[in-house]
DNA sequence: TATTGTTATACTCTATAACTATA
DNA sequence: TATAGTTATAGAGTATAACAATA
């Protein structure tokens, strides 16, 4: 009568998705006191790397959908992050800048993942946490994730 | 003027944060042909284990609240899954109790579990996936992340 | 006075379609 | 005819408060 299969925590499927929704909710809530959520911070951090994009690429790179990218640079220009300028050749797009703010406040996020890392690690010795990176890395890898995109961050 | 900072895919805390919501994401999509969502699945489990609990306790163990309880129940109990009935001793609560039908289909479920479990190892040798999952756990449970409670589980 | 289940409400996030101005 | 950005709308999911029945 009972369905004797094993717990939960037996499987490497739920172990990951508890551990993966854990860690960007306490993502989010250390993000917060920055006043930006993970989305925000992976746009930013995007910018960081190539600035003068169109928010179609943006889209493109972070899976975003272009209707949901206005609101995203909206949010990032009220708060004085990023300025959208006219694009050289297209009328039509918009090129999306870092202004000097933004650059202050990557750094504070960069940090705020530094330290995620070390609280989620804690329990590892230190040779422990390069193979559980390396493993990390092969599965995501191996189960088609590109890397840099991170699927359906809320909150 | 570029921020040099770490590539998101060599940190632990976003690799796990992508991972876990591709298989969140992933188990839904293979429970939808089932005609349930991971939570009814997580709620189908725990009656599997010990019936005739009530709405209130099945919410704590899952870290549902109550008033989403309701609904969840109403779900399955549309399906024919799970039957409300009069508390023994509390007038006030309900007893819920799975239906026959719930176990086959419970055990269909487990059997998807299963499957991604072996899909999301896959690119790993088998004893790398020993060594993965006791990782898992030991951050798992570093973190404070009790057995079975998977946070926020949508789509 | 507190608790169980319930309902109502508001807020966020998501997905789709449609509009405009350009190409 | 297609594309970049925008707007509007409807659907989930979540969180909060309040209510009736019962403890």
């Amino acid at each position: 009568m009972t369905d004797a299969a094993a717990p939960l925590s037996a499987h490497a499927a739920f172990l990951v998705g508890q551990l993966g929704f854990h860690t960007a909710y306490r993502f989010a809530d250390l993000l917060a006191p920055l006043d930006i959520k993970p989305r925000h911070f992976g746009m930013l951090k995007l910018l960081g790397q190539h600035d003068g994009r169109t928010q179609q690429e943006l889209g493109e790179a972070l899976d975003i959908h272009r209707n949901v990218m206005v609101t995203l640079v909206d949010d990032l220009e009220a708060r004085g992050l990023v300025e959208r300028r006219r694009h050289p050749t297209d009328r039509r797009a918009h090129a999306v800048y870092l202004l000097p703010a933004a650059h202050a406040l990557l750094a504070r996020a960069e940090a705020v993942v530094e330290s995620l890392d070390t609280e989620l690690l804690a329990p590892l010795a230190a040779e422990e946490r390069a193979t559980f990176l390396d493993l990390l890395q092969r599965t995501a890898a191996g189960n088609g994730l590109r890397p840099g995109i991170h699927p359906g961050l809320t909150r």
